[in-house]
This record gives structure tokens, C-alpha cells and sequence, in this order.
RNA sequence: CGGGCUGUGGCUCAGCCUGGUAGAGCGCUUCGUUCGGGACGAAGAGGUCGUGGGUUCGAAUCCCGCCAGCCCGACCA
């Protein structure tokens, strides 16, 4: 074929055509015919089935364990917190009836009509800080009962105007933790707590550096007190929110009655967090490594780390082929990556090799194995590397090979990271004043994330918001931040820079 | 919820202005030749042209209503 590249356009040309393309051709997700809502194809699913399992095993390490709660939320539940109330009014999905009278139709259809209203509307939960809260109200007696450590792993639905696979879904699958605390330091120790599990786990699972911060009140989660965040700089250097951790201080306690005898005898109320990632972190993924070819999985998320193709050239192999293929498989899956079996697949599918090849290149596997009838004398296989290009291709004896895979996709792993280290450091700047600030977010600029010195109030941040298309993504933790000087658009004294950038 | 655009086989689209009853490329199936490689040839499957109504001898094409989607705003994990 000619083209040079698989997907069309490239990242260059057009960032979000390339996104779609890219999403369709690694056969990860597709869009249902109900609008905002997709349809997750088992290679997506795959990759968040192992985000799922390894996030698990963190918050099981930190001390939570796993709950349901239903879908449905009776809609007095949400007015009881008004800002959070609020936050959410224009995204929810409401269920007034609950069955259906058929209609036969003269010319022979069936009508379904909506019967039976329901007493009190109820809501498809858009986070369920509400409904569990009033779960813990009933849990919650004693300062005994604290800490209370729950998450759960459901879908919820947000009704949003401009849905783009993974990125912005009207029904997604995400975790939320949902804790309770006897006191506010306890909480908020909670809080930044999970926040570092996010920033440890994308960065060592998905090899995307964050940048881990607090949000300003404009940017905050609807009810909390603060809201960390962990902000990952993509390709288009534009910044995506991986992951949010709330400390939510007495407000949903207060709202949903989470009452506790003190150690003092007195009643007080209890002091909530909650915290979440979702099913955006696979469109981050495939933001933050995809090249003009496709997505690239870091291989420890990847629901095959190795894919070996069988090279067939003639009938009378191929058997022999396929079994030695098979045969290297079963080795492979006794070793571990990462404290998992290694996940291992043999492409067994009778098509064209270069076809096979391309596919799986697109789908973004870590790493491609050929094996061929001369592969089998030689007692060696090809190797090929996501992270190189699509024709490098390296030979390596078989023993030698099952010695240092597991290093091989550690070091692809470390590649990533590097790269997308790279990537955001190269596109971090830091700005002195207004004119440099709108220069390094014109138009025809590049764009990326600018470190200010910010003292400005939420209608500051509205203006910029507005004229710039620009927000401050978090006010970040870290040595590097702080330092003394004027803010860039008010000229008051600040001690600490805030990093700016156009947002998913 | 405002402004613009579009709905034609699985996908991308042509045809519509100047009505006459459906096309291309890719994909798919079969056969053959190739093949350490996203190859080539031949044959073939697949469409109530978003939907309802109107004009007409005749509508994908003209007119009206409705629905859906896309883009630009406001909102967002």
C-alpha cells in the first residue's frame, strides 16, 4: 500500500479526526444508536478490565472494599445539597413512569406508552454522593463505625450536549470511592491519599506523567471543600482530568444526616471524601501515546502484551508452524510482567500476513512476534516493538528471547513514559506577563501548559475562560511551583504558580 | 437551548441544480495467481436513497412537516 501512515489524517493534520480514526481502527469502541451512549468492543473493554483489576488491588491495598449501590436515585436525595444540587441540574437523566402500555396500531405495529407515573421522579445517578450518603447515614452510630472505606465500581449517566467516545460519554463506567471520617484531618489525609494513587497509577500503569494539584473554587466538584486532581498533558497539548479526589468536609454529612456519637459524647457529623477515575482514561491513553499508526497500550494495561503471528508460506507448514507458535505461547504464559501471567494471543486467523500485522498495530499490542517454518530451524523470532516503527523488526535467538521479554516490555513501558515526559515537559512553560500569556495561547500557536504566578478571583478566571478558551487546570503541589511574584493579570503579589491550558 | 450543515448498501461519498426508477472506491464472499506479507485478477452478495405527506403519468432528485446526526457556542469525568 502507499500510504505511509495507517490512520488518516495524521496527529498533525487534524487531532480529533485522528482521535476518531484512530478509536475505529483499534476496534475499541463505537457509538450506539442511542445517542452519547458506546458501545465498548473487547479491546477497549480489555484494556479498562485491567485498569479495573489494578486500580482494585490499590484501593483493596489502601484499605476499601467494594459495595453496589442502585442506579436510581429519588430525586429529594439530590436537592438536599444545593451546590452540588446545582452542578448536576443540567445533566440528568429523569425516570417518571415505571411501565408501558401496548398499543396495537391499525396497521398492525405496537405502540409502547409510558404509564403508571412514578410519586417522586427518580434520577440515573450522575455520581452517587447522595445516595450512598444516606447509606452511611444508617451505618454511622459510633465514632466506632469511622473510618467507613467503600468504593464502587458501576456506570453513571451525564446527560452531556457533546459526547466523543471515552472522552465524554453520556453513560460511562467508572469507580467511585466513598468514605467517612471521624475527623477533618483524617479526611483530607484520605483524600490526598487516593489522589496519589491516581498519580502513581498513571504514571506506572499508563506511563502518563500528571500533574497532581488542587482545583480553584470555579473548577471544583459541586458540594466539596476541595477537589485534587491529576491533570495529564495529551498530543495536542491540550490537558485531560485523569482522575479527581474530593475532600468534601461536613457538606453531604450534613445533607444526607451522617450522624456519630464522639468519643466526647456528643453527636457530630461526620467528615466525607469521595474520589473517581473512569473510562476517559483509555481515550487518555490513546491520546497521549497513539501515533499516525494507532493507539500504543502501555504494556501493563494491555489486554495482550504479545501477539505472535504465525508466517505460513506454505500449506505443509503450516501445522507445524502454528504448533510451535502455540508452543512458545504456553512458555510465555508461565512467566509474569508486573505480577501478572504474561498475556500472550496467537493470531491463528487464515489471512494475509501484512493484514494481520497492520491490525494488530493499529489495536497498539507492546510487542509482535513472527514465527516462520525458518524461524523454527534457526530456533529464533522476530521481534517487532510498538514503540518503533512498523517495519523495524529484530531477530533474536529464542532462548535469549524468553530470558529478557519480561525486560523488553518493561523497557517499552519506560519508553512511553519517557516520551510522554518528554512531550509535556517540552510544552510546560513558564510566563511573566499577559502578552506572553496570549501569545502561547493565539490561535496559531501550539498551546500547552503555562506556569503563572496567579492571584486573580474566580471572575478573573471567568474572563479568561471566556476570551482565551483557557482555564487553570490545577494549582499544583510541588517545590517547583512555588515562588514569589506578581500575578499575571492583576499585579497583586503571588507565591505560587497555577498551571494554565485548553481542557477536554 | 441558540446559529450553520448533512441524512443514499458495513464505511467514505457521487448522483439532486436541469424529475424517468441507483453508482464508485474501500470492506465482505467464492475461485485462481501470489505472499516473511496491509498483493493482483475474475465472479458475486448487499440499498423500501432518514421519515410522513404533497406535486406529477413518473420523485433519491421539486415542495411542506417531523426525526436523527455533525460542526460552532453554553455545560462537563
Amino acid at each position: 500500500m502507499s500510504n505511509a501512515t495507517a490512520i488518516t489524517p495524521t496527529r498533525a493534520q487534524d487531532f480529533p479526526e485522528w482521535y476518531q480514526q484512530v478509536v475505529r481502527a483499534a476496534d475499541m469502541a463505537e457509538n450506539s444508536e442511542v445517542r452519547g451512549c458506546m458501545v465498548i468492543k473487547p479491546w477497549g473493554y480489555g484494556l479498562w478490565e485491567n485498569i479495573q483489576r489494578q486500580l482494585d488491588v490499590k484501593f483493596k491495598e489502601t484499605g476499601h472494599v467494594n459495595a453496589y449501590f442502585p442506579l436510581l436515585i429519588p430525586l429529594s436525595y439530590l436537592e438536599k445539597e444545593a451546590q452540588h444540587a446545582e452542578g448536576f441540574a443540567t445533566e440528568c437523566a429523569v425516570v417518571t413512569h415505571h411501565r408501558l402500555e401496548v398499543q396495537k396500531q391499525p396497521d398492525g405495529t405496537t405502540k409502547m406508552i409510558p404509564t403508571g407515573e412514578l410519586a417522586e421522579p427518580l434520577v440515573i445517578r450522575p455520581t452517587s454522593e447522595t445516595i450512598i450518603g444516606a447509606a452511611f447515614a444508617r451505618w454511622v452510630e459510633s465514632y466506632r463505625d469511622l473510618p467507613l472505606l467503600i468504593n464502587q465500581w458501576c456506570n453513571v449517566m451525564r446527560w452531556e450536549m457533546r459526547p466523543r467516545l471515552f472522552l465524554r460519554t453520556a453513560e460511562f463506567l467508572w469507580q467511585e470511592g466513598h468514605t467517612a471520617h471521624e475527623t477533618a484531618e483524617e479526611a483530607i489525609a484520605e483524600t490526598r491519599t487516593m489522589h496519589k494513587v491516581y498519580e502513581d497509577f498513571m504514571r506506572d500503569h499508563l506511563a502518563i506523567p500528571v500533574i497532581p494539584g488542587e482545583k480553584t473554587e470555579r473548577e471544583r466538584f459541586p458540594g466539596a471543600v476541595q477537589t485534587f486532581t491529576v491533570e495529564a498533558m495529551v498530543q495536542d497539548k491540550k490537558a485531560i482530568q485523569a482522575g479527581t479526589s474530593h475532600y468534601l468536609g461536613q457538606n453531604f454529612a450534613k445533607a444526607a444526616n451522617i450522624q456519630f456519637l464522639g468519643r466526647d459524647n456528643t453527636r457530630q457529623l461526620a467528615h466525607t471524601t469521595s474520589w473517581g477515575v473512569s473510562t476517559r482514561m483509555i481515550g487518555t491513553v490513546i491520546m497521549a501515546h497513539g501515533d499516525d499508526d494507532g493507539v500504543i497500550i502501555p504494556p501493563r494495561v494491555a489486554p495482550n502484551q504479545i501477539v505472535i503471528l504465525p508466517v505460513t508460506p506454505k500449506a505443509e507448514t503450516r501445522q507445524e508452524v502454528i504448533d510451535a507458535c502455540e508452543a512458545l505461547a504456553k512458555t510465555l504464559r508461565m512467566q509474569t510482567f508486573a505480577g501478572e501471567p504474561l498475556r500472550v494471543h496467537v493470531d491463528k486467523r487464515d489471512l494475509q500476513g501484512g493484514a494481520k500485522n497492520w491490525e494488530w498495530i493499529k489495536k497498539g499490542v507492546p510487542m509482535r512476534l513472527e514465527m516462520g517454518p525458518r524461524d523454527i530451524t534457526s530456533r529464533s523470532v522476530a521481534v517487532c516493538r510498538r514503540d518503533q516503527g512498523p517495519k523495524a523488526k529484530e531477530f533474536v535467538p529464542k532462548e535469549e528471547f524468553l530470558q529478557s521479554v519480561t525486560e523488553r516490555l518493561q523497557d517499552i513501558q519506560d519508553s512511553l513514559l519517557a516520551r510522554a515526559t518528554a512531550l509535556r515537559d517540552a510544552n510546560m512553560k513558564k510566563l511573566e506577563t499577559l502578552e506572553e500569556f496570549k501569545a502561547f495561547f493565539a490561535e496559531d500557536s501550539e498551546g500547552g501548559f503555562a506556569m503563572m504566578n496567579w492571584a486573580g478571583s474566580s471572575d478573573d478566571e471567568d474572563t479568561l475562560s471566556k476570551d482565551l478558551k483557557v482555564t487553570i487546570r490545577c494549582i499544583p503541589h510541588g517545590d517547583q511551583f512555588a515562588e514569589e511574584g506578581k500575578c499575571f493579570l492583576t499585579g497583586k503579589p503571588s507565591s505560587r504558580r497555577v498551571v494554565f491550558a485548553r481542557s477536554y
